[in-house]
DNA sequence: AAGTATATCAACCGCGACCTC
DNA sequence: TGAGGTCGCGGTTGATATACT
């Protein structure tokens, strides 16, 4: 059957231009009338769904919608731990291709993954007065933030495939929360011969112990902490819901700042 | 309590790729 | 083969919520 055949076809088809096209929020009504239409026709074909459903909208505006809110599939909410590290693996590996990114999020948008780029990772490169495509801020993600997400993700889940020996390296298996991470999806990130996260922690150890020194000991955090190892150096960092500004609290960028300026020094 | 700044996220826009005729 | 139509992606904007003064 030609889904295109039946029903909502409500009066003849008109062009955009001659219709007076609706912009802004959609209504309930508007959303329903969207959802049912596919619902029984399918996805696809957006400019007919503008046409045949009587929605004064553009087919642009009518799979936006779709895609990113009334789908079933779509996932609202924070962003967990294990999708962010993802995001940073993925992001590392194909930079802003979101959409391809996204395929790896099940039930997450394209336009989320971008939207939670440019508010809270853009917003820790300014923070640290970089870019985000230099290759200083690569490095803090490495040293930094993804050891930081891995060794929450670690503590928050309670057990893990994570194991942490008594010793300087950390190892981690491929397997991190409830989100499994496919060795082959992460990125080789800067100076990093390994495309494993096991080994891309190894070498935040080694140059913590070396280049690094006692970076994360100064500063104390209030509330509620999570206490982990990094580089042989206990860390706790202030668990404040978001874990973000966790990891990017004021000791890290702190110290980040002192690294990259040293390194500018020696330039 | 009011005004202002900042963060967040839904939605729009422009462009290029692809498809159909 | 090229012109027109459609779709999807990534960048950007604007409205709203929240935090701060």
């Amino acid at each position: 059957m030609n889904v295109y055949e039946t029903g909502f076809i409500s009066e003849t088809p008109q062009s955009e231009e001659d219709m007076d096209v609706k912009k802004g929020p959609w209504t309930e009504e508007e959303d329903f009338t969207l959802k049912a239409y596919v619902n029984i026709h399918g996805e696809g074909r957006w400019n007919s769904v503008a046409r045949l459903s009587g929605l004064k909208r553009t087919g642009k505006s009518c799979r936006l919608r779709w895609l990113n809110y009334l789908r079933p599939e779509v996932r609202r909410g924070n962003i967990s731990l294990q999708e962010q590290l993802l995001i940073l693996q993925l992001h590392s590996q194909w930079g802003n291709r979101w959409s391809k990114i996204a395929q790896h999020l099940p039930g997450r948008t394209d336009n989320e993954i971008k939207n939670y780029w440019r508010t809270r990772v853009q917003k820790q490169a300014k923070q640290l007065k970089c870019d985000v495509n230099s290759k200083q801020f690569r490095d803090a993600m490495r040293y930094v933030w993804i050891p930081r997400l891995v060794e929450q993700i670690c503590s928050s889940s309670g057990s893990h495939s994570a194991q942490q020996s008594s010793s300087t390296t950390t190892t981690y298996a491929d397997t991190i929360g409830s989100v499994r991470v496919d060795p082959r999806l992460l990125p080789e990130l800067s100076g990093t011969s390994s495309d494993s996260l096991d080994a891309q922690v190894s070498s935040v150890s080694d140059l913590t112990n070396s280049k690094y020194p006692n970076s994360l000991q100064n500063g104390s955090g209030s509330g509620n902490t999570i206490a982990g190892t990094w580089g042989g150096v206990e860390i706790e960092a202030t668990d404040g819901g978001d874990s973000m500004e966790s990891v990017w609290n004021e000791e890290n960028i702190w110290f980040l700042r002192q690294q990259l300026y040293d390194d500018d020094d020696l330039n």
